[in-house]
RNA sequence: GCGGGCGUGGUGGAACGGUAGACACAAGCGACUUAAAAUCGCUAGGGCAUGGCCCGUGCGGGUUCGAUUCCCGCCGCCCGCACCA
């Protein structure tokens, strides 16, 4: 008899599916839609066993939409702009475009031999200038409606990489991809007006049921609402056109413990200052060549030089205050000046120790007893305090009560108002790099900053360039960079930088839903297919994408490019975990780690050895990393076991959102019971046994299995539900049930298994005689009547624990239930004569006597 | 520092407040075989006086007839943010 042969039946059913076109999306809009979308991949030619953990995860919600009637949308395409194929070109002399081209044919035919059901009629890869050319019709009609604008300021500049980065793409003071010290630098930069849409992106957040809490309440935290009062200090001896200074406060409730004022090194009033005051002009440049990273947050210390200048006190203008420049306060968080209040915030303390300032008390614990001048006093601000200086309300108040009773009196008294302020900054949007979609404007001598007309779109890179110095090549590509003026004709040049490549992520889902049409989106299609009902990706995107795709969609809705009712373009979100893989790891005679290939290391009751009989130290659970030689390639899993094996493997043993380790026993067993599902069922395809006493138990059994798969698919328990057909498939082999009823529980099996592991179960589905393609084939549902139980097995515990268990007809009537509990031999001797104090039932769950 | 999450056998993990450890890995024993591989079967939380009993889901308390699950306080690990006024 012939065995299972993955290498034979993968390829024959995926020709299978391509013929009959089984995942094109379909154009017929009466199906009830389902929109499910993995995070598309960077091209970097390799895919990895990540990516089939992700793919698999969306694939089986797709086939599963797919059998339960619905018109599936499961798209791929590639994020191709960015920085590794300037480096490639640069380090072996090629073109980044090339390079790029080159890896997505690489990736798609490691991609094809998994079996995912991708609609590869939609791919595109967001270097083609039909995306980005439309990403530029984009751009001009966001510019136009004003959701960008374009302004000098400080931006983070990555000196590896030679280009500006957004805050979102600082981690630590470093650049998310060069791990560069991030510099500060003044230029000239295109930026989205996101923090226009603070408020609403974090209301949003509340409507996203279907999302990670942990992803929600980062997005919450970088938005950073906070709210406070503003208002202004009048100054003595300030230069003109500074008589008062603006603050910003989220504790106005500690106004009088007020002792001193400080402004940013980059506060307009320190620039003018640092003009005629060399003291000035030198302290201000120390700060701005401090660096941003946080070791060094860590270690600088908290410096201030006194200006001389002095404030009055909005509430007592007899005390006035020093107004300091300040090393550690931002120019763009609220008005870039703050006042200090030494009792009640450790860096405004420490400050005022070292510059001998005052310390004043606002208020001490109820219970009294703190020495302000020794250590600041800085309760939550829920927590209930007695107030020494009370601006208004109740003597004794939470902070909270405090600062709004705060806000009110102030505002009543005409000193400032109350605000709302958010943490998030407007997202920059220029890169200095050539392989980024470029922003279509230029710049004319007579006409200042000019759209590029929408007819001349794309604007498209050239290919004619050289990557052999470093900078950006489109600066010194004349027939590139000059050309007419829109406006005027006279000649003019382009703008140089091209667009942050997240940019190109922000829209892709909507692209998808027409992904050929001549304008950014066709509003028909994205009305039928918007929202994302699955987005499936990494977690390492909670802010960055997530946060700018919720963006994007509420701009493209401004600008008519999308339906009102996808301001959240994702309706439900899934971050799945990381594939690992242990390390093997020895150490050289000069103390270097030497780290050894998994298949080189054979495993000894949980220790490694080396073919000389070295041990070896095991690191279990790592993150694949090609420097430590633990890295799975899919490309090897699949020849040797086949993409079904590789595809159970990664949903099985944990979690999907946790991380899953790797390992060549769990592999091999994964292949092994598939194996075993096919010999079984080849086995029962051609049996031919009549009925039996058994049927009825497996029928049961059946439908049971469908009820549980069902729900894990739904619940996204797929390691549950993997778990399940373990059981079900162990229950079908050793059942003696006649042919008739095996057939029905193998089928059963076959569309079970189906979302996961689709190759073999055609290949079932085809021997069990299973009409057209299983992928076509409706989801099975469960008989409900085959699901009730004509008996049940009742635990009895006395006292909460468990001493005996009753096997009853399943309608049993509580009294009678009561009776034989109270007869058995367990009950007897554990109550020992006594009667009990009290019986619970529960029916059909459990008994409990309490002695 | 602030915020969030997680602690269950040798391992990954399962368990609407209702029989803790499903399912799998690793391990051990056995069958088949000249042998090995493959396959199949069995054992398996810990302990003891083993037809039975005791202990057991990080630790300590609480709510409940009953807690891995809910509440409070510790301990440990992981993640995010962090001079944010």
């Amino acid at each position: 008899m012939s065995r299972y042969d993955p290498a034979t039946i993968e390829p024959k059913w995926q020709a299978a599916w391509d013929k009959a076109l089984t995942f094109k999306a379909s154009d017929d809009k009466t199906r009830p839609k389902y929109y499910v979308l993995s995070m598309f991949p960077y091209p970097s030619g390799r895919i990895h066993i990540g990516h089939v953990r992700n793919y698999t995860m969306s694939d089986v919600i797709a086939r599963y939409k797919l059998a339960s009637g619905h018109n599936v949308l499961h798209p791929m395409g590639f994020d191709a702009f960015g920085m590794p194929a300037e480096n490639a070109a640069m380090a072996n002399g090629g073109h980044p475009k090339d390079w790029t081209y080159t890896n997505i044919g690489d990736m798609v035919e490691q991609m094809k031999p998994m079996g995912w059901s991708f609609d590869w009629s939609r791919m595109f890869a967001t270097c083609d200038p039909e995306y980005y050319g439309q990403q530029q019709a984009l751009f001009l009609d966001m510019l136009e409606a004003g959701l960008i604008y374009r302004k000098n300021a400080m931006v983070n500049w990555d000196p590896v990489d030679m280009t500006v980065l957004a805050n979102e793409q600082v981690e630590n003071g470093r650049g998310w991809r060069s791990g560069a010290l991030v510099e500060r630098k003044e230029l000239t930069q295109w930026f989205f007006r996101i923090s226009d849409f603070s408020d609403e992106l974090l209301e949003g957040l509340d409507g996203l049921d279907d999302w990670p809490a942990k992803v929600k309440l980062m997005q919450a935290n970088w938005i950073g609402r906070s709210r406070g009062l503003q208002f202004a200090f009048s100054t003595v001896d300030a230069p003109d056109g500074f008589d008062r200074i603006d603050v910003y406060t989220t504790r106005p409730d500690t106004l009088l413990g007020a002792s001193f004022v400080g402004i940013s090194p980059d506060h307009p009033l320190a620039r003018v200052l640092e003009r005629d005051n060399a003291e000035v002009a030198a302290f201000v440049a120390d700060c701005r060549r401090m660096g941003t990273s946080e070791e060094e947050l860590e270690k600088a210390e908290k410096k201030g030089l006194d200006t001389g200048i002095t404030v009055r006190h909005p509430f007592d203008t007899s005390v006035e205050l020093p107004v300091y420049i300040a090393n550690f306060i931002l120019m763009d968080y609220g008005t870039g000046a703050i006042f200090g209040c030494p009792g009640h915030d450790a860096r405004d303390h420490e400050f005022a120790i070292k510059y001998g300032l005052p310390i004043v008390e606002s208020f001490e614990p109820v219970e009294g007893g703190i020495d302000i001048a020794a250590e600041p006093f800085v309760p939550q601000k829920s927590e209930k305090v007695r107030y020494t200086r009370l601006i208004a309300g109740a003597e004794i108040q939470t902070g909270e009560e405090a600062v709004d009773a705060a806000v009110a009196f102030c505002e009543a008294n005409g000193v400032g108002q109350g605000v709302t302020k958010y943490r998030l900054r407007d997202w920059g949007l220029s890169r200095q790099r050539y392989w980024g979609c470029p922003i279509p404007v230029v710049h004319c001598d007579s006409c200042g900053t000019v759209p590029e007309a929408k007819e001349n779109l794309p604007i498209e890179l050239p290919y004619d360039i050289t990557m052999d110095k470093p900078g950006n090549p489109l600066d010194r590509h004349p027939t590139w960079r000059d050309c007419a003026c829109p406006s005027c004709g006279a000649p003019a040049v382009r703008e140089t930088d091209t667009m942050d490549t997240f940019v190109d992520s922000s829209w892709y889902y909507a692209r998808f839903t027409a992904p050929r049409a001549t304008t950014p989106t066709d509003l028909a299609e994205a009305d039928y297919w918007m929202t994302v009902d699955q987005y499936v990706g990494g977690i390492e995107h909670a802010i960055l994408h997530l946060l700018y795709s919720r963006f994007f969609a509420r701009a493209m809705i401004q600008t008519g490019h999308l339906p009102a009712t996808s301001a959240e373009p994702f309706k439900a979100l899934f971050t799945q975990g990381m594939v690992t893989h242990a390390i093997y790891q020895t150490t050289s005679d000069e103390g270097r780690p030497v780290y050894h290939y998994p298949e080189t290391v054979t495993l000894k009751d949980g220790n490694g050895y080396l073919d000389d009989g070295t041990e070896v130290q095991i690191t279990p659970s790592a993150k694949m990393s090609k420097s430590k030689n633990n890295v799975v390639d899919p490309v090897v899993i699949v020849d040797q076991y086949g993409a079904d094996t590789a595809r159970w493997f990664v949903l099985s043993d944990s979690p999907p959102e946790r991380d899953v380790e790797w390992t060549a026993s769990g592999a091999e067993a994964a292949n092994r019971h598939l194996a075993r599902v096919w010999r079984t069922v080849s086995e029962i395809a051609q049996a031919d046994v009549p009925a039996t006493a058994e049927d009825d138990a497996l029928a049961r059994e059946t439908h049971k299995a469908i009820r549980d798969v069902t729900l894990g698919i739904e619940s996204f328990g797929f390691n549950a539900a993997i778990a399940r057909l373990y059981a079900f498939t162990n229950a079908l082999t050793k059942s003696r049930a006649g042919t008739a009823v095996k057939r029905d529980a193998a089928r059963a099996l076959a569309q079970l298994m189906s979302p996961m592991t689709p190759h073999l179960a055609e290949e079932m589905w085809q021997m069990l005689g299973g009409d057209g393609l299983i992928a076509n084939a409706p989801w099975p549902v469960a008989d409900e009547a085959m699901l009730v139980e004509d008996s049940v097995t009742l635990p009895i515990q006395v006292n909460g624990k468990r001493r005996a268990e009753l096997t009853v007809p399943a309608d049993m009537l509580k009294d009678e239930i009561e009776k034989l509990v109270l007869a058995h031999p367990a009950v007897e001797r554990a109550l020992n004569g006594a009667a009990p104090k009290k019986l619970i039932v529960v029916p059909g769950r459990i008994v409990n006597v309490v002695a």
